[in-house]
DNA sequence: CGCCGCATTGACGTTCGTCAAGTCTAGTGG
DNA sequence: CCACTAGACTTGACGAACGTCAATGCGGCG
């Protein structure tokens, strides 16, 4: 049942590289435990108590933040291979929500433990720091595409930023199943759903994609690359 | 010249609490240089080799990206005890733009030696920890302010976080200077310079705030807050 | 088979961007 | 010391993009 990180297919992904026997054996320590989640449930919640990170096995994530005045914002989506929960190390608790997009399970890595590996094993330490810093910059090109794109814009980057990880993971390059709402992908990129509506159609109309309720299939990638640059005429 | 980490009056911001006289000496020989900034020119450009993070011994810098095509977005204004070049750590080159917005010196602490002192210094490795996830909670809070707010409630929120941090090192909670223009707020905050004039005006007639240029004054911080909290009729 | 949540589409309104004119201020050089 | 200039800022008029509200369509699940 349990596999471990050595032999894990995502190791690639959530793992460092070039480890020896004795490192391997020591970061397969790592997990502790697996869970499972449910479709609509949580992983965690903001105001919970942190104490691990956890690694997508399988599944499809959202996380989420809400303000007092119930405002939400979702700022990603996580899927298999990816690191979840760094929010939290900052104050010991969550400061969003996760919640599964459809049936996950997910790999428990007390952070308490990762922290101490982390010292012996230098190319673990050196994995984290690399984790945290991507994320944020993948924040910063979220923060690029909502302050300074248009909705059009800003749903091609979507796409082809999902298509390009989902290939990465061995996917189809054109073809993918959105696991997201209409208004979860609004609230991602900072539109309403109706408008996230509206421009699906537009590029359906445009034969740049094929939309089938939450069936996509790209037909003309390299549209959606101008569109995403703004090399196209309005 | 050189003041000891230990001795710093920013140490409280940028060093882990609660050291022992050993861990101490070990943690000042993080800095291993200074480094002047004049007002305008660049700590690290998109592309330069990582190598050190700086933290901001005295100055106000403003960190931007860039995409091909010219867009360019401001992620963030940085002051006295905050780290800067997280972003460089992933790919072993910066993602991004740091440029002073008044002379400044920073910190050079090189990120080899970092990674291990912390392996020595627990106390350490959480504090690298810690500021890089609080880096992922602000942002976080950034795409929240983005994807979800009007241009009151965003300068509304800017100018309080903006105030906070200043009260947080000894100045004023009422009054404070803006180092950038309208267009970097603009920038930041995903909207024309002419709207952020727009707004300062407009909260300047409702007596919230008193704007002379740079010159900021807060007359009413619970009005602001509640403009954030959209808790005002439009 | 029917219901419910999600998605689509249309009509209309609001907010913010665009363009343009004009003002203020700090810095420079006579 | 003052006039001049360049860059930053303000303000107004107008339009485009997107949000809002409402009606309708579709598909999956019990």
């Amino acid at each position: 049942m349990k596999v471990a990180c050595s032999n894990c297919n995502l190791r690639e992904l959530c793992m460092p590289m070039g480890l020896n026997e004795q490192e391997l054996i020591r970061v397969d320590e790592l997990v502790t435990t697996r869970r499972q989640v449910k479709r609509g449930t949580s992983l965690f919640h903001n105001g919970e108590k942190f104490t691990s990170l956890f690694a997508i096995r399988t599944g499809f994530f959202k996380t989420s933040v809400t303000t007092e005045d119930g405002r939400d914002q979702v700022t990603g989506f996580q899927m298999a291979g990816e690191i979840i929960g760094l929010d939290g190390i900052v104050n010991d608790q969550h400061t969003c929500d996760a919640i599964a997009l459809e049936d996950a399970e997910v790999c428990v890595m007390p952070f308490d433990r990762i922290e101490e590996i982390s010292r012996e094993v230098n190319a673990l330490q050196h994995h984290v720091h690399k984790v945290m810093s991507r994320e944020i910059v993948r924040e910063h090109g979220v923060m690029l595409l909502l302050g300074s794109m248009r909705a059009e814009e800003r749903l091609a980057a979507f796409l082809l930023n999902l298509v390009q990880r989902l290939q990465a993971r061995g996917f189809s390059r054109s073809e993918l199943i959105l696991r997201m709402t209409r208004e979860e992908i609004g609230s991602y990129l900072g539109m309403k759903l109706e408008t996230v509506s509206r421009t699906f159609s537009k590029f359906s109309d445009d034969r740049v994609i094929d939309v089938k309720q939450r069936h996509i299939c790209i037909l003309d990638a390299d549209a959606l690359k101008r569109i995403v640059n703004s090399q196209i005429c309005h």
